[in-house]
DNA sequence: GCTTGACTTAAAGTTTAGTTTAATTGGTAT
DNA sequence: ATACCAATTAAACTAAACTTTAAGTCAAGC
């Protein structure tokens, strides 16, 4: 598959595939006649770097990901040691977004004059909350 | 309350919190021979900023909910439509972090020989669940 | 009255994550 | 064989979100 083809399977620009390529979060693609020919692992790879990075991961951190796999295997407890604080960094986000969306329900409901009034509530709220369910 | 201790309690290097004041993130803060001076309901919103980033919101979509809430406050309903498209940016993206959680979860426990396999096998399991849950 | 440390500004610099450009090559359609 | 489209590279450029620097100001302690 072309990268043409990629390009359209995932919705990222050509210039964006070639630059994860680069920058090493995918791996140097083979090329036929100079083009790169890329199979169906290839676009797993692609779907992956969007979803870590949607969960905020940067570039670097997926690809120490990537390359912690590849390099120990699991072996160490290096890989183990990293994914684990991964998943622990989004669930923190989890508990951050669940938090933004509270503040964003009470902004809807409240009959704040100010906006600063109405953030300070929703903070108040949300600790309130915490309190209760703790 | 000065700068410094603004910075000390929310973490924030001062010259971001500067940079938020500059940008229009925060009002311009009253200044008492010229240095800022900072009450509690500024603490609240620079604490909304970064929750808000971290949800995924860039500085320009945080700062028109700002000002959207100042100018149509409410009435026209562009803020209420505004708070609800970004209400369901977040369950997405907490349903993107999910899958993520999800896909490192299936790292963990798998014994695939390459990565590239793992993330393929992960991404087909989710599919899966999705598949059986709907 | 002088030094020190926290503050001020405007402006330049940095990092991340791409995007754009320019010059070129390869396979295909006419 | 020529035109065209999709691909290639290296290198320059961009945008967002800060950070750093330089030059100066203010109040407190000695």
């Amino acid at each position: 598959m072309k990268i043409g083809e990629v390009s359209k399977r995932t919705g990222l620009p050509a210039s964006t595939i070639r630059y994860y390529e680069k920058v090493g979060l995918m791996k140097f693609q083979p090329r036929i006649s100079g083009r790169r020919d890329f199979d169906d692992q290839a676009m797993f790879v692609l779907k992956f770097v969007r979803l870590a990075q949607s969960a905020g991961f940067s570039i670097e951190e997926i690809k120490s990901l990537i390359e912690a796999y590849q390099q120990s295997s699991k072996s160490t407890g290096v890989w183990l040691d990293m994914v684990q604080r991964k998943r622990s960094q989004i669930r923190s986000k989890m508990a951050e977004l669940s938090q933004m969306e509270a503040i964003l329900t009470e902004l809807l409901s409240c009959k704040c004059a100010s906006l600063d009034q109405c953030i300070e509530t929703g903070f108040a709220r949300i600790e309130a909350d915490k309190d209760a369910s703790g």
